[in-house]
Order: C-alpha cells, then sequence, then structure tokens
DNA sequence: CTCCCGATAT
DNA sequence: ATATCAGGAG
C-alpha cells in the first residue's frame, strides 16, 4: 500500500509531462456520438473506431439519429470492429434507453449509467468523465490492467479489485489521468507482447523491466 | 469461466 | 498460427 502509493506518484511524475495533453484516441463531436464510440472500442482499437464512424457521423449525431436505424443496417456499418451484432445491439438499446428514459440526455451518475445495456464500469468512468468531469472510479481498460500489473500498482487481476486499488493509492483529482497516461503509455511503448523498456521512461521504478534496467536488479 | 468477432502485428 | 485491440453479458 505505501510503496503502491510511492510508486503510483513516480509514474504520474513521469508520465504526465508525455501524456497529459495528448486528446482522447476515439473522436466524436455529440455526447452520444462518445456513447457510440465507446461501445465500439470494445476490443478493438481506437483508430479502427474512428475509421469506422468516420464514415456515418456526418448522418448519425443523436440518440434519435441512431435508434431509427435497423439492427441489420447499424450491423453492417460497424462491422470492421468486431463484435458487430452485440455492439450494434446495444447502440440501439442505449439510443431508445436513453431517449425514452432520460428525454435523450445521458444520465450523469455510475448508478444510472450501468443499467444501459453494453455499459459496464469502464464505459460509465469514460462517460462520466469526458462528458460530466465527475469521477467515480478509474477506467481499467486491457492497458491500465495489464500495466498496473507491470508496476506493481496491484496484485490483483480482475478489474474491480484493479480499480479498487488504484482509487486507493490515488487521489480522486488524478484518476482520469492515470487512466489515460497509463493507457497511452501501454500503447506506445509499454505494449502487451513487444514492450519497448529501452526506451521507456519508467524502466527504472518498473519491476517488469529486464536485466540492464533497474527495475529487475531489486 | 466462455462467448462475442474483424483486422492487424508478430 | 497466434496474440491483441480504451469490454460486457450470460
Amino acid at each position: 500500500m505505501k510503496e503502491a502509493k510511492t510508486q503510483v506518484n513516480k509514474v504520474l511524475n513521469k508520465l504526465i509531462p508525455l501524456y497529459a495533453h495528448v486528446p482522447i484516441g476515439i473522436k466524436y463531436v455529440t455526447p452520444f456520438q462518445l456513447v457510440v464510440g465507446v461501445i465500439l472500442s470494445a476490443q478493438c482499437t481506437d483508430e479502427r473506431v474512428n475509421q469506422v464512424t468516420a464514415t456515418f457521423f456526418d448522418d448519425f449525431q443523436t440518440a434519435q439519429d441512431f435508434a431509427q436505424l435497423s439492427q441489420a443496417k447499424l450491423e453492417k456499418m460497424i462491422k470492421p470492429t468486431g463484435f458487430f451484432r452485440n455492439k450494434a445491439k446495444n447502440i440501439l438499446g442505449a439510443a431508445n434507453m436513453i431517449l425514452h428514459d432520460y428525454q435523450g440526455v445521458i444520465p450523469n451518475s455510475m448508478k444510472e449509467l450501468i443499467k444501459i445495456p453494453g455499459f459496464g464500469r469502464k464505459t460509465a468512468n469514460v462517460i462520466l468523465a469526458r462528458l460530466y468531469e465527475i469521477n467515480e472510479g478509474v477506467c481499467v481498460d486491457t492497458h491500465v490492467m495489464r500495466l498496473s500489473q507491470r508496476l506493481r500498482l496491484t496484485k490483483h487481476k480482475d478489474p474491480i479489485r484493479i480499480e479498487r486499488d488504484l482509487m486507493a493509492i490515488t487521489s480522486q483529482k488524478h484518476w482520469e489521468t492515470l487512466s489515460h497516461c497509463l493507457i497511452w503509455h501501454g500503447r506506445k511503448v509499454c505494449k502487451a507482447r513487444k514492450p519497448n523498456c529501452t526506451e521507456c521512461v519508467l524502466n527504472k521504478i518498473c519491476p517488469f523491466a529486464p536485466a540492464p534496467f533497474a527495475g529487475s536488479s531489486v
């Protein structure tokens, strides 16, 4: 716990200068387009999500716009992002629920957001932080999970416990920054398959870094 | 735990 | 061939 706090402070000091001013990867204009982008981003790169959404975001902007689509047509539109049946069903379900239960306004609490089909804590955290500047938790995606384990910010493997650990060792104002930085660093440097420890600014404090670096020799 | 799933890197 | 990508539901 104490060690993890010290560690996460070092991590933030190193990563904030690199990534704090980098915008989020998912491109969107309207609030519901962010909802669509986040749903599509499950197990799919932001790059591909943007490539796909660019083909129809001009024509579809609000929950009302998307609610008018048929399941089949929406599936075709989003197919390259994978899981296209589930994602299409979730987008239509979300559009209809927001339209009918929330008067077209996306809810601003975790409690309400996770009632929406396809919304777990990670998705809800992104929506809350981006649309309302509310931080009820830390976004834990595949990158945050991997880097948290490599840097020993947690000893757990499941997203819920990892989120709880990250919330415990950082102040709330840093929650969004932490996940944002870990995600970008995970993409660019601390990659799942071939981590570039040689050029990593964390290699001296990272237990996962191989022999030449300080991390592994502790 | 398994399943959903296409596209890319290794 | 296999692992991976801003996950969530059953």
